[in-house]
DNA sequence: AAAAAAATTCGACTAAAAGTCGAAAAATTA
DNA sequence: TAATTTTTCGACTTTTAGTCGAATTTTTTT
């Protein structure tokens, strides 16, 4: 009753990091075990099927992501740079197996998706009160906000996953987030120093 | 030399058809090849592999709704309803398997994740064209135009794709719309009518 | 402590599916 | 019609997810 949450821990642990690092698709079950030093059957004592793991792992990250967001949350810090932070909070930090994932992105379609999906379901309340937050400090002005920190979280991750924009790919994402808030321009546009002069990661 | 293209039409087809019913992941290769009355080796004769046929089909997809597009884009009509017919142009008619769809959106991952991509590949020109002209009837008003027209697909698809939304989610996508291009408020709320009087199709 | 019950582990086995290959048949070309 | 190329066949291999009953270990009961 007690070994086994440690062993699924674990086994949760070896199978992040192995989708992380090969992308769900193409790591076998046969490839966690071996790693794991466990059978076939223990596995399966703890895991229903090898999607319910990916689904596991996934609450795991998101766990860990929405406890980030949520310490960001508390943080006394100005409303528009909480609310970028809190965005940025809520992605997985793979250690230096971020290079991994970016190549991934593309070939982990199904992890990658689910991921974002969960996300989108988990940060709209998170959001939704850093901008009730601006709202009463007159920084946004909007209503359907959580129509719109939905919409806002779209954008984020279209922007952050690929890991390649432009300097204009950022400079219409700070429009977009300005305007989908109702703030006076300028609001958002350190954003563009949080990204960093983007080097031009890639082409596009 | 005539025969071969036929035939690898012919099994586009029923791929095309078995994807979007079962699913990518669910149609395995045997169901293929029963329903069209060949072997195995026939199969593999005209697609190296399940994943290449599943490129062949998006690609056939793609071609189908951006030729739809392009006759939107050659109609006669109000800039802002262009701009939208042309989205809206570029989705999969699946005639009665709408709804099959819709199901599967969700347990078609791979699939529908690989199209959206490349319908914002092909859609980012034809939609630029679209905006360019609306700016010189000073209908809208904005620069960077492929970001933001890359920006309104990414919302546009989030919006489409699970085919449940309320009111007030049109309502904001309207609004962001309008805010991206730069456009008068109401320019663009005959979308409101067009999706229609949403009956709520789902909760959220 | 011994017995009983419950939890955990094992690995050989099954099933399903993708992909290979050499040989046969059909169509084209010379 | 002979030679060559294209197309087709299906048995076979390989990979991988998932099953199952039995064995082992741990926990609970008496």
């Amino acid at each position: 009753m007690k070994k086994g949450e440690r062993r699924k821990q674990e086994l949760l642990k070896i199978a992040y990091r192995m989708f992380i690092e090969k992308g769900y698709e193409n790591t076998s079950i046969d490839e966690i075990i071996t790693e794991a030093g466990i059978a076939k059957g223990t596995y399966y004592y703890y895991f229903e099927s090898k999607e319910a793991t990916l689904e596991a792992v996934i609450d795991m990250m998101i766990e860990e992501e929405v406890g980030r967001a949520k310490e960001v949350l508390a943080a006394s810090m100005p409303v528009p740079r909480k609310l970028v932070s809190v965005i940025y909070s809520l992605r997985p930090v793979q250690d230096e197996q971020v290079i991994a994932k970016a190549l991934d992105a593309k070939e982990n379609i199904v992890m990658h998706e689910k991921t974002n999906r969960r996300i989108v379901e988990e940060a709209v309340p998170l959001l939704t009160e850093v901008v009730k937050e601006g709202i009463s400090q007159e920084i946004f002005n909007c209503t359907n906000i959580e129509e719109r920190v939905k919409m806002l979280l779209i954008m984020s991750q279209q922007m952050f996953d690929d890991g390649i924009f432009t300097d204009r790919d950022v400079e219409v994402y700070v429009d977009m987030v300005e305007k989908a808030l109702g703030a006076k321009s300028g609001t958002m546009s350190f954003i563009v120093e949080l990204i960093g002069r983007p080097p031009r990661w890639g082409e596009k």
